[in-house]
DNA sequence: CTTGATGTTTAGAATGATTCTAATTCTGTA
DNA sequence: TACAGAATTAGAATCATTCTAAACATCAAG
């Protein structure tokens, strides 16, 4: 599964960015290609760990900070640090804005989630849809305010 | 903005689930209702203490889990848990499998990432979109398998 | 109006993912 | 070879959240 294409793409992105490879970089890209799960940090720890027994979790997370940076691999965890709550119970998405980590609710038309649904293979069935969306939003004064 | 409205939805909520009605639970609600923010679970207990200040935060853990089983309240917060990972960099959507755990990626064409990017009013520029379905997936085997 | 049974709240401890820190090792180049 | 910057490492620290056990409140039955 580890291919020379592979390890070329990473060698050349981690270039671009002005990064060095190294093994550690290597396996940890390797174990995630290896596997069609979405593993975690700390799964990912467990199985190159084997390759590479000196290695450490906080190489890892940094490793995957790096992949993530370079484009080559997508965190599957939507939001980092503490849960928020909305009392909006009409369907909508959430936006973030990037500059001021503000959320803002964006309305969804009724029939855009039904062709969001529609993407479901057969046998899928989705009790719920959520749509982040992550960027710039208008300014409305010059200062940012909170959440 | 706490109205007899409000106050009466909750309390009806809260008895078809065969839940009391408690000044803690109300005061959530409130507070949440007082603001168009997304506040954090800790940010509502310093609201709520300025009303009740024996409140604990664990008390608004509470309550919050109890309004989001009541279905008034959304928790924005994605993914509970560990950080995933996948080196897919199609776009692609998730989609979360409420019995297994497991984690299967959703193709997505171009046309409907368009589409849903076209909801976001003016001034809005999304620079990534992330779209987590959560339900039953078809089964292959009997058992379960990881992540 | 007492007595349970059960639902709620509370403070503080425990958990668990992630990040930080400071020291060590590595690599590429002068 | 030797230095500067990059990368790795182990372990401590952080922080949101959950758990635990005890105290409290409330309702229904006698």
């Amino acid at each position: 599964m580890i291919t020379t294409e592979n390890s070329d793409a990473l060698a050349q992105r981690l270039a671009d960015s002005g990064l060095r490879s190294t093994p550690q970089r290597g396996l940890v890209y390797e174990a995630l290609l290896k596997t069609r799960d979405h593993p975690t940090a700390d799964e990912l720890y467990v199985r190159v760990k084997s390759d590479l027994p000196t290695i450490s979790l906080a190489t890892v997370y940094n490793c995957l900070e790096t992949l993530v940076h370079c484009h080559l691999v997508r965190a599957v965890n939507f939001e980092r640090g503490p849960t928020r709550y909305c009392p909006n119970l009409q369907p909508h998405a959430h936006f973030h804005d990037d500059d001021t980590g503000e959320t803002h609710d964006i309305d969804l038309p009724a029939s855009l989630l039904h062709q969001v649904n529609a993407v479901l293979p057969g046998g899928y069935h989705s009790s719920s849809i959520e749509i982040i969306f992550r960027g710039k939003s208008p300014h409305r004064r010059a200062s940012a305010t909170k959440a």
